[in-house]
DNA sequence: GCATAATGTACGGCGTGCCGAACATTTGGT
DNA sequence: ACCAAATGTTCGGCACGCCGTACATTATGC
């Protein structure tokens, strides 16, 4: 359900592929120095990993040229970093981890989490996130645990802001109203349920492949000046959508 | 807060530790052959590994003899130990993990899981476990989120399943009535909040140690025939107190 | 263009952790 | 007591992954 990549990278190549994902995402592609700085690493360490990395044909090497990621280096990079964030995510919105502190834990223990495990995680953060509008008032609750040192009490607390987030939970609008709509009208930072995916392209295809059905939640990342592309958080991927592609997948807001 | 052992040995080093630590714990000594057989290591592989551990004054180790640990190495196994019990505790009490799954992707990322974000996954653990009597309902929620793909709606079941938690909410008494002791009077499975410690012994200092102060969460975990010593859970720490030491601590039952 | 700096590579070395084969010791059955 | 099986050790070898040094290439400023 989760993975489809697997190429069965030590540790150490799995963090210079993410190194060299992440600095291709800013810089288009990466030299060895940056590499080496990322990680901490020197530079004849660096060649070292490239050479490793490239006899697996995970990235596009010559010696003294610029590095980029084959295909299939990018399909095993992005899995690197979906774990990296999924993991990421539950400590910063579940445990209130720093985000410093957060990815520094998520790097080290990315490389050993199962992905059975992964997509427990996942669903836990998307269970927090969904089931009351704007953040669950119980994981609150956790917060004031954590915080307030409230431990002797039958946490009173704790219930009370569960009942708060009961009490003033919404029928499930949007803030102007609106409660249904396609992918494609959604706006920056909103999020949906999948309702139905009409297209027959290989949109659809993809979604269902890492295992995005009716009823998965939908985030809005990133949207192009004039609404396309449109870029989304489905099942901790990132996925680029044409504007077209999008209007085909209806969601209900949340 | 947490740690108070650092002894910076390597994720194998500490596998083989924890090995001996619970091999020691079934069978009082260890021998190479078992130790090779539950990390399915070849037999050369553990003597080297007795070396690296002997050499760290963590085991007493001599040719051909018996092994066991010194009390370094016990105090260095139980704090792997107590990182793999809160990973898997976790894994199964939160995110509904089978527990052999949980075992085995603990025993994977005990290794990399730095101190403070332990302590979070604890304070969840116990943030779900305390809050209502008997395991949360909410918890719940996620089990019947993740088992029946309730996901196209808004959540209404496990907002049902929080509002029932909160009506049957009880005042905290046990079920025979009782609403604090001290942990002396407490059976096995109780689970009760430190009100005050009040001796002045040894135990006093090893609570404060550990961090456990007044709303402490303790768990009775198993108690000899005439209820002396009794094995408690606190902080994801087992300790064994003498009748005596623990009516000196007052709970309140929960 | 050319000197010089910046960057990249090759190589040898080190530490770790694993293995199998050969050898050593202990254990257990007779 | 003795022999065979079980268990433990040593040794050489291999794969990783890191480093520093020396050397090669490329970039940059003049
Ligand atoms: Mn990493
Ligand atoms: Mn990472
Ligand atoms: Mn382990
Ligand atoms: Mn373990």
């Amino acid at each position: 359900m989760s993975d489809s990549v697997q190429m069965d990278l030590s540790a150490s190549l799995e963090d210079y592929l993410e190194a060299i994902f992440r600095i291709v995402q800013e810089k288009s592609a990466a030299r060895a120095k940056d590499i080496g700085k990322r990680l901490k690493v020197s530079r004849s360490s660096v060649t070292g990993a490239l050479h490793a990395l490239a006899q697996r044909e995970l990235i596009n090497y010559a010696p003294y040229d610029l590095i980029t990621l084959t295909d299939k280096g990018r399909a095993v990079a992005e899995d690197v970093a979906r774990r990296h964030e999924v993991l990421r995510d539950f400590f910063v919105k579940v445990l209130a981890v720093g985000r410093e502190d957060a990815d520094e834990a998520a790097c080290k223990m990315e490389h050993a989490i199962p992905d059975a495990i992964l997509d427990r995680f996942l669903d836990f953060v998307e269970f927090v996130e969904r089931c009351p509008r704007g953040g669950s008032k119980w994981i609150k609750g956790f917060g004031y645990y954590c915080d307030n040192d409230n431990k002797t009490g039958n946490c009173e607390k704790c219930v009370e802001l569960v009942l708060d987030e009961v009490r003033s939970r919404t029928t499930g609008k949007a803030a102007d109203g609106r409660t249904s709509a396609s992918l494609g009208e959604m706006k920056l930072g909103e999020k949906g349920v999948i309702v139905r995916i009409s297209g027959t392209g290989g949109i659809r295809r993809r979604l269902l492949d890492m295992g995005a059905t009716a009823g998965t939640l939908v985030e809005v990342e990133r949207v192009a000046p004039f609404g396309d592309p449109i870029e989304v958080k489905i099942k901790g991927y990132h996925l680029t959508l044409r504007k077209d592609e999008a209007e085909r997948i209806a969601v209900k807001l949340i």
